[in-house]
This record gives structure tokens, sequence and C-alpha cells, in this order.
DNA sequence: GTGTCAAGCGAAATCGGTTAGTATGATGAG
DNA sequence: CTCATCATACTAACCGATTTCGCTTGACAC
């Protein structure tokens, strides 16, 4: 029972007085910065206990010109993809006694950089920016005022910089040769729009994939949302014919095995669908969705590390950190099929449900 | 081009020498804290253009006591719910100039604490606690600290305290009278863990609605997950044969979707099932999943709004707000099977992808 | 011309920490 | 016994804003 506590909070000055120190002692002990005799630390603990104090997070910055906030800018936080990935950051920040500051870009490089800006205002210690979408002036900007970051995708780490790459290739060639082996050689990539980094990497590696099986490739660009695969897997099946659909993200494949049913298309019988991202509902969808797994929670842990890095060690030369994807294969991928056959039953026999079912659309079969 | 530039940013006393004021007035032309002669006021805000002054955040709040970060709390930023709430909220507190830290307490009472805790280290202006799991002594902590709050739930606001409260009943009584119109006579309720109040007033809810319409409930406890609401809805079926389910929220729903598929019924014409809470993904599964709806955007924004206005104004006592909820129908909830027919039917002539079997079940029309 | 009052502005205290630089006492060497 | 040396702890100057209080000035009434 204090007497100050219904005045106002004890202040370092308060636990000094106590303790029988000065503040600069408290300060010692609170921070490890210099070495104190153990029983005068004990007392100030012992202090800092009974008064209930807790430092004043705005004095502290404004001294030591850090805060205990770090930023973590994300693409999009409704994709169920980021909050995994977030939730895994925070708890590693909490570790090291820091706290986060979520922001979210919506794949705006100019948002990227507001949101770099409010964070630079209010002092965090350092940035983790998980979105490709930015433009150079960003990076600069960080650099310039001296803030720790680390980036997704985007180079090589630089002073007081580190980069995470995600091998998506690997991810995404495994599929690609999953495809393959189970026959199927006209394959239709699902790509998110072509002006964000990252969409172009998995583009790429998607083509290079395809190239190396000798398998005929085709790309639509979409918009990473459900409707948007739903739409581009339709356009592909009028266009191209495949006998396998990949999406560039999990949204967009559920966009796809719904178009594939309003088409009539059996999933995997007549149609393999394959995704990107392994979100929690690709395990729930109907048929399950196979797909390339990225490990969220290994690359927040890993986001947090590197910028802890950054920020623990002097002067360290950014380190260059690396994430690999792996296929995960469910129902929704099963052998191509055969070449002779017609690719699409007619009638009633391919419908899932009650064939009365609205949205279903005309038979989309082509010349 | 400044030669400030290169060295350290520049500081309320760099502004105030090149306008030729105090730093007293930069201050007021900054914060409208006292007029100031327009002329002034502009050679102030043309020397913080030529700067690129930016207040120092970590300084302001210590001066005044309160930081321009407020604190959300959320109870699961992994349920697809929380997200768009999230979003809501802080792009609403943006436009007030505030930041915000988001925290997630995974429904336990001690991290709801924990967060608050840390919140108030930070000095944070107020804080809206959007979770109900949590004890009085979180809320006590806040009003002894003088943090304005808004809670979720928790009977009334106080003063500093605003509450909000969603009006569960009038979208589930809505759903049980949707039902209890297609013929539904047993109607099985999947909650999630009952220690936690918000599940408490939806299973209340739910048994209102269904004494009103005399309906034979029955309530199954589980645990919110997809797996959950599939193992709930197993048990449910053998022990109570209910024509219709209703879940505590969509994940379980979803989870009970895939638990009538592997008993071999159809949704809806076997067995009707709805959610709550209507996350994007409740419009595409298969079937689309019939739901109760509770608009997330404006329970974002409103829970920055009534922040604010505990903020802003002085000594205002915490209003009430209210937030409804309304059915939403879609594919998943249908005509009861006919009561003299067995409700589960044998064999293949169930499954859902078999298709030759139209009009298996007989006509649900009603007498 | 004088008195009153409000508006506009500045000097300086303050918020609660951090951290150089410095003082103190104990210890050991010469 | 004296003088470095070292380990500890203190003094006090910051950090960059806000905010109280008092001073100056000009407008206006009489």
């Amino acid at each position: 029972m204090e007497h100050r506590d219904k005045s106002r909070p004890a202040t370092i000055r308060d636990v000094a007085r106590r303790a029988g120190v000065s503040t600069a002692t408290v300060s010692h002990v609170l921070n490890h910065s210099k070495p104190v005799r153990r029983d005068t630390a004990a007392r100030v603990e012992r202090a800092i206990r009974e008064l209930g104090y807790q430092a004043n997070t705005s004095a502290k910055s404004l001294a030591s010109g850090r805060s205990a906030i770090v930023g973590l800018v994300v693409s999009d936080i409704e994709n169920p993809f980021f909050p995994e990935v977030t939730r895994a950051f925070q708890e590693a920040a909490h570790l090291r006694g820091q706290e986060t500051i979520v922001m979210s870009t919506h794949y705006d490089p100019v948002r990227t950089l507001d949101c770099i800006r409010r964070l630079a205002a209010l002092q965090v210690a350092g940035v983790a920016v998980l979105t490709s979408e930015m433009h150079q002036s960003a990076m600069d900007y960080l650099a310039r005022k001296g803030i720790r970051a680390v980036y997704l995708d985007v180079g090589k780490g630089g002073p007081h910089t580190a980069n995470i790459a995600v091998d998506y290739s690997s991810g995404i060639r495994q599929a690609v040769e999953h495809l393959r082996q189970l026959g199927h050689e006209r394959i239709a990539f699902i790509s998110g729009p072509l002006e964000l980094v990252s969409l172009r990497i998995r583009r790429d590696a998607f083509l290079g994939a395809a190239a190396a099986c000798s398998i005929q490739p085709a790309v639509i660009e979409s918009d990473l949302t459900i409707r948007g695969g739903y739409w581009a897997c339709g356009r592909a099946l009028s266009r191209f014919h495949p006998t396998a659909v990949m999406a560039a993200n999990d949204l967009m494949a559920i966009g796809a095995l719904h178009a594939a049913y309003d088409h009539h298309l059996h999933v995997p019988e007549n149609l393999s669908v394959a995704g990107f991202d392994n979100i929690l509902f690709s395990e729930y969808t109907q048929p399950t969705l196979t797909t390339v797994a990225i490990p969220r929670r290994e690359l927040g842990e890993m986001a947090f590390q590197a910028l802890w890095d950054l920020l623990s060690g002097e002067n360290v030369e950014g380190r260059n950190y690396c994430l690999s994807t792996r296929l995960v294969v469910r129902e929704s991928t099963g052998p191509a099929p055969h070449r002779t056959e017609p690719r699409r039953p007619i009638g009633a026999s391919a419908t899932r449900h009650d064939p009365a079912t609205p949205g279903t659309n005309a038979d989309p079969s082509e010349p």
C-alpha cells in the first residue's frame, strides 16, 4: 500500500529516493548499462517492486533516441497470410521487450512510403517491410534516417539493412513437376498484377519450371482476390484448354475451384488446381487444395530476428536470409484426363449438387 | 536544400529561430492550442516546410503526458473476423492522426491484462478492448490509470469508458425464425467455450429464440475452430439427430459442413447449417454459408469513434453504443427433410459427388 | 491623455528518463 | 605512508517538446 498510488505514478526519482541511490544507478540497474553492486541492485529492485514502478517509455525514448517500438509493414492485413506472420513477429518482438506497430499498405508503394514516414516519426528503432511493393525512395528514406530495416525479396541487404529472400522457385518447381508427373502438359498460371515484384518472381519461376518440364504454359493476369481467380480461371478454360491451373495465391485458387464447378468440371478428375501460400482455408476447401506452402511463422520470426540482429550488433553488415517453400499435395490435383478423351464431360453427370444450382453458366465449350 | 539535412533532424528550436519566434509560438501553431496571428503562423509554417520539420513524438508525449498512439486489443488476430475490424479501426484512427498498436489475447484474460499493462506503459491515450475475455481487474487497472477505454459487451460505460453492445439476439433470432419457417424443429447449437462471456450471450440468445419458436434445442460446446466445429457437428448428428445446426462462429460452421459431407448428408437437403460472423470465406464455401453478419467495418469505426469522443471531450460520461446483426441467407439452409422420412439417407445416394441421383430426396414441401 | 483589457508572444520550468564526467572509498604497490 | 588504480555511485547536463506565467502592444472608452 503506497500513498503514491492515488497520486501520479512513481518516477525514477521516487525509486532512487526510496532506495537511497541516484537516478543514474536506478537506470543502470534497469538497463544493465553499467555494473552495480549486488546489494545496491537488490535495494533498487525492491524499491521498484514496492512502488510498482514502470518506466515511462516516452521519456526513455526521448532520452535515448530510440523507442522500444518496431514497425511491421505488410501488404494486406486482411489476406489470411499476414496475420499469422504478424503474430509470429509480434511474439518474437515481445520476447525482446519490443512492441510492434503493424501497418498495411494494400500493395500500394505510395502507402508504403507513407507508413515508413509515420513509423520514422515515432522514433521506431527498426522496421520490417514485408511487402515488395515499394519504390527505391522508401529504402533511401530509411537509410538516410539511419533506421534499421529488414526487407522481403528486394535485392541484397546493405549497411543497416537485411533482406529475406523467399525461394519461390523451389516450391513452384515442385508443383510443376508434380503436375507433369500426373501427365499434365498444358498448365495455366493465374498471376497477380505483374507490376508487383513478388508476382513477377512467381510467374518467372513458373515459366522456368514449365520450360524445364516441356510443359505448355499460359499466364493470365488477375488481382489476387477470389473473384479475380474465378474470372481468370474461366478465361483460361475457354481460351487455353489447360488440364491444370496454378494460381499465384490461394485466394485465386479458391476462385478457380469455383469457376471449375460452374463450368461443370470435376476437380481433380477433369481439372487440377494448385494454389500458393497454404493459407488455413486451403485445407478446408472442397476438394482440399494442393498448394505451395510458405512457412509463415518462420517468416515472421526470421524477420524479427534479422531486425534484432541489426539493432543489437554494432555496424552489423546486413545479412541475407533465405526461406524455402515446399509443395503440399492435397486433393485438388490428380492425373490429367486421358488425352484422347474429351476433357469436359457433358451434362448433369458432372455437376456436384443439384444441377439447378444458381450461377451455373452455359457450357463454355470452345471450337 | 537544407544544410541541416545531413546532420540531425530539425527541432522545434530550429523552426523557432528560422521563423523569428519562440518555441512556444511554434507549438501553438502546430497544435492550435492558442490563437496566433495569421502572418506569424504563416512564417512558422514556411519555416516548418523549409526545414522539413517533423515533431519528435517521444518529446511530445513526454511533455504532454499522452502519446498519439491508441491500443486495440482483440481476441485473435488470426481469426479472419478481426483483421477487418482492425483495419477499419486503424484507418479511422489515422484520420485523427493516431497510430494504433494491435495486440491479440487468444481469448486469455491473463494475456488481456498483460496487454493492457504494456499499453499503459506506452502512455497510450486510450484503449479499445474488443474482446470480452477479461477480468474486472483489467478494467480497474485502466480506470485507475485514467486511461480512456472502450469495451465490447461488458455492461455499461462509466466515467472515461464507453461500451459497445453487439445485439447478438436479433440476428440469431432471425436465423432461428428462418430455420423454423423452413420447417426445422430440432436444431443443434455449436457453441464456443462457455466460460467466454460472448459465447454465453450467443447461446442464451439461441435458447431464447428457440423457446419462442417452440423449437427443440441442443447445445454442444466446442472451441471455435474448424476442427472443433467438425467434431461437434458429428457428435450432434449422432446424439441429437437435428435437421439443422447453427454454429457460434463461421469457422465452426465450416467444420460442420465438412462433418455433414463425411456423414453423407447433403447440405441443405438433408441438413441445414448456419454460421455466425459472416467472414469473407463464408461466401465461398461449398455450399455457400447462411450466416449472421456482424458488421465488422462498422464495429472498428465505431470503436475508434467512441474512443475519440472519450479523448476529445472533457469528462464525457461514457456512452453506450449498439451494433445490430442480421441474417444473410445463402445456400446452406433449406427446407427441413419431411418429418415422416428417415433423416439420414442410406448409401451412396446421399454423397455429394455422385450425380446419378437427382431428386433423390423427397419433395421437401410441407403439408 | 489616461486607464483597461485582450491578444499575441517569449522566457523558462517541466515532463522522466539517459549518460558523460566526476567524486569517493577501498585496495594494493612502492 | 603515499599514490595510483579500480570499482561504484553520484552530479548534472541533456533529449525536444508543452505549458504556465508575465510582458508588450494596440484598440477602445472615457
